[in-house]
DNA sequence: TGACTACCGGAGCGATGCTCCGTATATTGA
DNA sequence: TCAATATACGGAGCATCGCTCCGGTAGTCA
């Protein structure tokens, strides 16, 4: 890919990523595009080229976040408690959700369209989660009627309502108490 | 108010709530104002006049709903089962909230700004379900540690994330589930 | 009926997302 | 080293948006 590539508009790229992630942390993720290719000094057509929509550039811009999580997600299933993995997860994935303004918005749009191309990395995000509550469930520890749509969508929902608040560990305060309703209940 | 209105103003505006009606079913909580005030056969400096804000449209368009929520949860304080009310009430928040697209967006936002236009319609809608929820909390049905806004977030959240769902039962199950995490466990 | 005032309509501004094409330049082979 | 070619660049341009501002219209009241 580099190699065939030309030099500048491997500059060019990088440039654009960023500005992008400048634009990105200020406005969110419905930044204005013309105001990224103006901060990496570079021509709104040249920022088309490389990232045909805004989802492909975001998508470029959280690859090493995706990776992340799901690498943790990898490791989170070797340890001892099911139950505790999967919720340690989410609120990874939650807060991750959190970095920028109206992320939740894009991750949850791009699960739902399999033309965004935003969607294949989340969902293989998805998948790596599900592999944790499949566990989980197998456990005993999560309730089995509940689909890993439900628990993503309701671990993004609650990011998203924390995200237009004040109190800063929303989130966290939040999934907790939903996590006990997601407790399989033993007797 | 309707003495001291000229006749074309207060038929204006009926016109361009109606417009907005059909406008917002389609296309969500924000539509284009152009295109409700091309509707309404009106000027969209009329529209301006009539509604200076979004919010402001938006409020009159939500009046009734928010009537019906507010006397729901009064009737519902005489229910025998405070725990239930609550739920019951949530439930029709939400199924409320999902009226429109990006309606729990729209008051969520609104709740978080006092100087919206939407703003006293929710939050006296909020402080309607905060008897509900005083009333859950000493009986003994609700864990005493959580907030009303938390409360109303959590819903609001759920009631968002079901909007971007074919699942058309999500809202309702996620709330459920919520709902065990936020009963007092009694032992 | 006339005057007065409340009200109307839409041109116009700056900004957005996105396309399209003439131009410039990095790269490769002679 | 110097064309020739493919590749990438830049930005004018279109439709749309939210919002303002003001010259014109028409209800209303004496």
């Amino acid at each position: 890919m580099s190699q065939t590539t030309r030099a500048d508009a491997r500059k060019n790229r990088d440039l654009l990523l960023a500005a992008a992630r400048e634009a990105v942390a200020e406005h969110g993720t419905d930044a204005s595009l013309r105001d990224i290719a103006r901060r990496a000094s570079v021509g709104i057509g040249t920022l088309y080229r490389h990232f045909p929509t805004r989802e492909a550039l975001l998508e470029a811009l959280l690859n090493a976040n995706f990776d992340v999580l799901h690498a943790r997600a990898d490791s989170l299933l070797a340890s001892p408690d099911p139950g505790d993995a999967l919720m340690t997860w989410l609120g990874e994935l939650a807060a991750g959700a959190a970095t920028y303004q109206g992320l939740p918005e894009s991750i949850m749009n791009a699960l739902a369209d399999e033309e965004s191309g935003l969607h294949a990395s989340c969902a293989q995000m998805r998948s790596a989660g599900g592999r944790l509550l499949e566990r989980a469930q197998q456990a005993g520890s999560i309730r089995s009627d509940v689909t890993l749509s439900e628990v993503i969508a309701l671990t993004l929902g609650l990011a998203w309502a924390a995200e237009r608040s004040e109190a800063s560990d929303l989130a966290a305060r939040l999934l907790s108490t939903a996590m006990y309703g997601l407790a399989a209940r033993d007797h």
